[in-house]
DNA sequence: TAATAATCGAGACGGTACGTCGCGTCTTCTG
DNA sequence: CAGAAGACGCGACGTACCGTCTCGATTATTA
């Protein structure tokens, strides 16, 4: 996923301790308020006490790297409840605002969004990683609930994703230092649920 | 607006035909497909046959430039008609679907979002310049349409913005190459305003 | 002479202070000791106070650089008094033997030497600049002393010079901590040009 | 002889094949021209088939196995006939004539005296090896000649030995591609007996 | 009309990082 | 054990840009 290319078995085997050192790394210098675009791989690698060579021999630049930092720090999905729709949207948004919370991920977060266009493959890995990984979760639970009578049956269920997950991004992405309080994953799945429009 | 301080009038003023060489520049390799990770400020000059000093003397730096150019480039917000809440959503999400298939606004906005985190000030431009001005747009209709009891008055204006915004939002960044189809802005008005529960 | 294709007039000229630390520094550390092998660009760079673009600039790499050290520290040859062809040589002897007493002359030379299989380029501009010209002073004092008739006339006055320099040399490079008297010009002079048979 | 420790005669013992591959890969690569600037270690192993390791076991670095290689490539020096000084040394000087007219001796040659500052205890041995051998094997010509009344008893014999060899040398070392034509030996030997000045 | 002053293109400056290569050592597995 | 394979930390390679700094040459305003 992003490596590049594992030799046969023989020869020494690469170092897992200095893979995680690498990784380890990476996290310790955004934790401490390290500006990514200062991440140079020089820099990584004097800080992890590793050969450039070393950091090379695993991914093929700063990206993959940052993608292999992401998934190695990023918490599993939560299970779902299966309750009800909005049951499920409630967990799956606070999932979303927790993570937004984290320092480092939001940082990695937005250098890959920043190098979409650049890098078109890496994009791809992690939209199709992590962005479709979300919406296919969400397009079951949008599947249960519309067979459930929960959930209109007029609306492409695609659009539908946007329009549940799109506020959150909103405030994690665009916003920047908007609050993220802690009753948000409720108000807005219930907000996105019911309208803007006055209830009869 | 990010520009560096301009001279009094004493000695021979700075060319207008440099600046837009400059800018034109930025666009012209923009649409030929450079990605904004090659654009240094030696290969803009060169292209621009222009050098390096005139640059710098304009801007501080690669995203101050940025910044020019997307102001540069950017239509103006279109008028609202003021008929209703939702006539004036479809013009202001026509405008975002419209910005959003333009191959180097979106190219420069992904960049602002990328240095967001590592130069706040930039962003803090960005955001107070573009985003924010357009989220008080919408907060004036919103205003407008709760009191002619268009809109739901239980909720946060704010928040409201997001969850109308938001949906727009997702297709533009995160889905990267989602179809922008033409009906989208009606289509997602009437599915915030109305909600995602089945009507009556 | 080896170096790197000059600009036109245009932009800012070459720094020759730049141009002096970098020769100076490199005389300093060879005469500190430093062996040859461990004088590498960046550490040049870095004891001149320079970027290594700086040398770049000036010289295509290790081996020119040096070519300009050599050129920038050797005396020049001393002017022959003409009196006899023995006096001539002498001198010519004398100079030789006190550029081998010098540590990093005699370094310097030895990389030269060596890399003259590997860069012919060099080697022909070193030969042409240094050894030719040698040659061509020798050729001239024996052109001298054969119409004198100081010297026999049957034998090729190229093997000439070599019958006269290859002592010198033999000492200088062949037997690297060879003492090096003062008497030795006189009596390699003397030596080559009486013959090893005993005089009658 | 530059070798590094052989162990005792526990396991499995080195694989004489191994080193006749490496040795022999080296000769194959300076005869396709292979400058020897670009022989690391890692293409030596590379070429041969052969890992780092097993070379490093056998030579402490890339000096002494070129040394090793010199060697093993080196034609035994011819036996002297002993009828006189001049057949000897004419011998002598064949034998180092056909040496300067391979190509990969030479090579090797010039990387060696360009590496004797940076590594003396490699010059010293090649030095010892080959140089002074050649030296003695002369040394004990000329004491023979002396006493035979061949040679002038009023000369260093150390000096001789330098007014014997320098002139070949100055030919296969500093001229490079001067011509060795077939008569040399016979030429050099001699010019430097009889002497420059005219013949009474 | 001259002097003054800031700009222009050009390109050199000291730096930092790039991604690659070679060093000599080490660690794995196979014979 | 030695063999090949190849990873390891290290450091140099030569290139590209960074943002700053001269250059000589323009182009205005001020005296």
């Amino acid at each position: 996923m992003g490596q590049v290319k594992q030799s046969t078995t023989r020869g020494r085997p690469r170092s897992q301790a200095a893979e995680r050192a690498i990784i380890e790394g990476v996290l310790r210098l955004l934790e401490e308020g390290v500006p990514l675009a200062e991440l140079s791989i020089e820099r990584i690698a004097r800080h992890a006490g590793v050969g450039k060579a070393t950091i090379y021999r695993r991914w093929k630049g700063k990206e993959q790297l940052f993608l292999a930092v992401l998934g190695a720090m990023d918490e599993p999905e939560p299970p779902l409840s299966g309750t009800s729709v909005r049951e499920d949207l409630v967990i799956t948004f606070e999932a979303i605002r927790r993570r937004g919370l984290a320092k480092c991920t939001s940082a990695l977060l937005h250098s890959l969004l920043a190098q979409a266009k650049s890098y078109p493959k890496l994009w791809d890995l992690y939209h199709d990683t992590m962005v479709e990984a979300r919406r296919r979760r969400i397009l079951a639970v949008l599947a249960r609930g519309t067979d459930a009578g929960e959930l209109r049956d007029d609306l492409d269920p695609d659009l539908m994703v946007d329009l549940l997950c799109g506020p959150m991004l909103s405030r994690t992405i665009l916003q920047n230092d908007a609050p993220l309080p802690d009753g948000l994953a409720e108000t807005i799945a219930d907000g996105v649920l019911a309208g803007l429009r006055p209830r009869p």
